[in-house]
RNA sequence: GGAGAGGUGGCCGAGAGGUCGAAGGCGCACGCCUGGAGAGCGUGUAGGCGGGAUCACUCGCCUCGUGGGUUCGAAUCCCACCCUCUCCGCCA
């Protein structure tokens, strides 16, 4: 949510910056025209609430001086029948006005690259060289079926489509990594590990800004208000949502695991094969609280964090900044991290992180005082995958493939696995 | 799921239609005291919105779990919902 203050004082500042991402919203003009008759309304409410604190106060006077008070009375009632009728209509345009807002992305960072798509997002940095192989790389998927460590059509079978059971070395891989990422953010990087809820409530969705714009791509539970969260982001930013945060608790660190579900609504046909773009899939969460003059230095280290998950794996990838176009509803700026896919011969996202400065803060109300008398400040609010689960399986399988079939498991997971590789059965 | 109790400021806790944004205590901040610390004493200690001022200022309105209602007037009365606790049942 943006600033109201600052929509009544810059609207023209704020429809600039929203223009880089596309078209300006048309909510703005009609925000300024519900906000003035909002205004209007509530001084003229706030005057008579007025009038009628010190005339009910002189009330109470003449009737402990066992005076008439009826005239006075009868007054009122004039003037509370009002209050009712102006207050209704406040309450309407004040449930027009939130909507409103709720639908307005965040402006981008000055430092956001102008563009309309991901073909305009801005390489950054490359890690790592891509493996080259003396055989025809195979898909994760055909890796995968020949290991026997993933079970599509069971899953489509028990479930549908878009789900998957990991089975023996797979699902104890993928129980390694999310080990071994937890390890590595809370030993090296500070992080505190928390377990969330996996269920929220429709505030929360909206207080990251999931809701009220992606209703369609969250699962909702039938007769609930409960939605299925689609990132650890979700409850774990929410964690101090209607707080004020004291002098000395920020930064505050979280690292998550969680299973993240996804409708995936529009992305039929897209990714339809192996782990990319599952409806349930693990994710390691990075959510970072922070000071607003330091969230953009916490980006840089949040994006190198989640970066090192990659390099001890030896998994070639590169940092993209995003541009303005293909930025997220409630991100001010993003880097995406993509990860060598051999199969694909090309980089697929593994991990976004996002600067959202006070965007989410204000709407979940997540503050902060600088002194212990201080005006209580929002924080920025950040957050990033370090990395999704299932990508980085796709990853390894691919990345570390054998000429017949095999698979090495990279140095840094070997005390997670218990193995060094995983091999296809003699048969 | 059944029965009961309860949600008041950072925390504990009073308050039972008007003088209550709310006693008292704890905590915290500042000051005095001290060589320093503690004790003691004093002062101050919620948030939101709107208007005026625009460094810390001021006026008004709102907020005692949330939302409605009754009333000239609600922390206080009524209704609904949410949450917490206790007991019973069920259960990993």
């Amino acid at each position: 949510m943006l600033d109201v203050k600052r929509l009544r004082h810059d609207l023209d500042g704020v429809k600039r910056a929203l223009a880089r991402r596309g078209a300006v919203p048309a909510e703005l003009d009609r925000f300024v025209e519900l906000d003035t008759a909002w205004r209007a309304l509530v001084a003229e409410s706030d005057q008579l609430k007025h009038q009628r604190n010190e005339v009910s106060q002189e009330i109470a006077r003449l009737k402990r001086a066992g005076e008439d008070a009826e005239a006075r009375i009868a007054e009122m009632r004039q003037v509370s029948d009002r209050i009712k009728e102006l207050d209704e209509r406040i309450r309407q345009l004040e449930a027009e006005i939130d909507e409103l807002l709720l639908s307005i992305p965040n402006v981008p960072h000055e430092t956001v690259p102008d563009g309309a798509s991901d073909a305009d997002n801005v390489e950054v940095r490359r890690w790592g060289e891509p493996p080259t192989f003396a055989f025809d790389p195979k898909p994760h998927w055909e890796l995968a079926e020949r290991l026997g460590i993933l079970d599509f059509e069971a899953a489509a079978k028990v479930t549908g489509s878009r789900f998957v059971f990991y089975k023996g070395l797979g699902a104890r891989l993928e129980r390694a990594l999310i080990n071994f990422m937890i390890d590595l953010h809370v030993r090296e990087f500070g992080y505190e590990e928390v377990f969330p809820p996996y269920l929220v409530h429709r505030h929360s969705m909206i207080g990251t800004g999931q809701l009220p714009k992606f209703e369609e791509d969250a699962f909702r539970v039938v007769d609930s208000d409960y939605y299925l969260i689609p990132t650890a982001e979700v409850p774990v930013t929410n964690l101090h949502r209607e707080e004020i945060l004291g002098p000395d608790d920020l930064p505050k660190k979280y690292v998550a695991y969680s299973a993240c579900f996804r409708a995936e609504a529009g992305a039929a046909g897209r990714d339809t094969r192996g782990l990319i773009r599952l409806h349930q899939f693990n994710k390691v969460e990075l959510v970072q609280f922070v000071k607003p003059e330091d969230s953009y230095e916490a980006l840089e280290a949040l994006t190198a964090q989640a970066e090192t998950v990659l390099q001890r794996l030896g998994l070639p990838y590169r940092v993209v900044a995003l541009c303005a176009g293909d930025l997220g509803f409630a991100a001010a700026k993003t880097y995406d991290i993509e990860v060598w896919l051999p199969s694909a011969g090309t980089y697929r996202e593994i991990s976004s992180c996002s600067n959202f400065e006070d965007f989410q803060a204000r709407r979940a109300q997540i503050r902060f005082r600088r002194a212990p008398k201080a005006k209580p400040e929002f924080v920025h609010t950040l957050n990033g995958s370090g990395l999704a689960v299932g990508r980085t399986v796709a990853a390894i399988l691919e990345n570390y493939q054998q000429a017949d079939g095999s698979v090495v498991i990279p140095e840094a997971l070997r005390p997670y696995m218990g193995v060094e590789v995983i091999a296809p059965p003699a048969d």
